[in-house]
RNA sequence: GGUGCGAUGGCCGAGCGGUUAGGCAGAGGUCUGCAAAACCUCGUACAGCGGUUCGACUCCGCUUCGCACCUCCA
């Protein structure tokens, strides 16, 4: 598969190859676990979760990491405000996004380091850059990374340094350093910290939000490594910022390639609470739509556009895989004891499928090709093709994990709906056609479609 | 002020300098006793105005509207 990705350091689709031939080194930026994540969220990890599989589909060895950051402003307030300790806050919301990311079949990543448990790691970093005369201390007791001293800043951003200025959301007068652009890679201990510290040569405090990505990023993958993902409000400064930490602090490249997933919207608008449109992912479970739902609507949109997030969407998308689960229904009916034959059927769109989705994973194409291979698979199998048909839906699936996960389960039908089923074959054959109509009717009552065919009648539960 | 992105038929959403995206909804049809499913056909879609071109939804410019980032939001 010639893959090719778009990298926001260069803004060019490049042809991607890994630093080592077999295997990638990927790095994700995950939760900050103060509350459970949005819908907004998962669609980055969703993104992510594309190319994870993607790379694996590839024929690479992959090694995902995703930082769980359980220290940061947001965190120690709400521990504080609820009266329990940052570790005993940040836990139940690490089990949240563990089960949202398997409710919408989301690959795990290899390692899920947490800030607090690398501390000495960050120490190291910041202490490094002091060495390299990067970094210094503020009289708050806060260490700074000096951006003037560092001449590339800004170069995936690609800011200006000389336009940058203090924006709205930017309190100047909360920091205590030399120059305005320059970031907090320790902050000093303060009372509204509560017992929230760790000690460092330079004092007393906890780490910047961003040098635990950049600590935790190069203990895992070395410091130089292939992949770096996030939203695209990752992009300045949090990515700037890591690149400036690493590369200031090793003198290496950082990252070959940054990808950034945009935003959700929805209906239209960006998703605030204010405007009573912000979901998390529980809330639209709760409603009754199925992670695989979500997932789908999730990946109809290419990830460096903006998607339009309505439930509108949720319900074609769930009409879309009913009719996906019944072409699986017939294939398997079809393909029953039987084995894939070669050639395998469908090859030309498996290729169209392959062909998008190594061209910067161009998911909407995909299913393009995806959904092309249901309607050639329900116009053309045949018991001797059935099992091949099947054994491609299984290869896109790789990638696209909505085949299998969340699928109709097959559904034991009761002996009284037997009954009523045969009576109504009875009927039929004795072209009693009132008396057929009303056992169908009570079928349907009963929570089951009936479904003629040639090979005869087929029960399928109803699902409101 | 700076850096970017976008505007596609009822909805979601790809794409390309000339050839069907795809899904859902809607209309008609085939099959069927009917229904359902499946399949087939159908929509005068490319924000506006100029320009380049034999030809532009696709390239260039301008305009309008929208979105994001510009110090801790995926």
């Amino acid at each position: 598969m010639n893959l090719h990705l778009y990298n926001s350091l260069t803004r060019r689709l490049e042809s991607f190859q890994p630093i080592s031939p077999d295997h990638v080194g990927y790095y994700s930026c995950g939760p900050t676990v103060y509350n459970y994540a949005h819908i907004g969220n998962f669609r980055a990890y969703t993104f992510e979760d594309i190319l994870h599989r993607t790379l694996a589909y590839a024929g690479y060895t992959v090694i995902q990491v995703m930082n769980l950051t359980d220290v940061d402003d947001k965190t120690i307030r709400g521990s504080r405000q609820s009266g329990i300790p940052l570790k005993q806050y940040t836990a139940p919301y690490i089990q949240a996004f563990f089960d949202d990311a398997k409710a919408l079949n989301i690959t795990p990543a290899q390692i899920y380091p947490a800030a607090t448990d690398h501390i000495p790691e960050m120490i190291a970093l910041v202490q490094k850059l002091f060495d390299k005369g990067l970094a210094y201390k503020s009289p708050d007791g806060s260490v700074y990374f000096s951006v003037g001293k560092h001449p590339t800043y800004g170069k995936l951003a690609h800011l200006d340094r000389d336009n940058l200025r203090v924006g709205v959301r930017m309190n100047q007068d909360e920091y205590d350093k030399e120059s305005f652009g320059d970031f907090a890679l320790w902050k000093g201990w303060d009372q509204n910290d509560g017992d929230v510290a760790w000690d460092a040569p330079w004092g007393k405090g906890r780490p910047g939000w961003h040098i635990e990505c950049s600590a935790m990023s190069m203990k895992y993958l070395g410091e130089t490594f292939d992949l770096h993902t996030g939203g695209i409000d990752n992009l300045f400064p949090h990515h700037e910022n890591e690149i400036a930490q690493a590369e200031g602090a090793t003198g290496k490249p950082f990252v070959k390639t940054w990808l950034h997933c945009a935003h959700l919207r929805v209906n239209g608008e960006k998703m605030s609470k204010s405007l009573g449109n912000f979901f998390t992912l529980r809330d639209l479970l709760a409603k009754g739509y199925t992670g695989r739902e979500i997932r789908l609507v999730l990946i109809s949109a290419h990830y460096r556009q903006p998607l339009n997030f309505t439930f509108d969407a949720l319900a074609a998308a769930k009409t879309s895989l009913e009719r996906l689960d019944d072409c699986l229904d017939r294939l398997e009916t079809l393909a029953a004891g039987t084995t894939p034959a070669e050639p395998l059927p469908g090859a030309k769109l498996v290729n169209q499928f392959d062909t998008a989705i190594a061209d910067d994973l161009n998911t909407p194409e995909a299913l393009a090709a995806f959904w092309k291979l249901v309607r050639e698979a329900n116009t053309e199998a045949t018991p001797t093709n059935a099992a091949g048909y099947l054994q491609q839906f299984h290869r896109l699936d790789r990638i696209l994990g909505i085949v299998d996960f969340g699928r109709r389960p097959k559904e034991t039908i009761p002996p009284e709906i037997q009954t009523l089923a045969q009576a109504r074959q009875k009927a039929r054959a004795e072209k009693n056609w009132a008396e057929s109509d009303r056992i169908r009717d009570l079928l349907a009552q009963k929570g089951w479609q009936v479904r003629d065919s040639k090979d005869g009648q087929t029960l399928k539960p109803i699902h409101a």
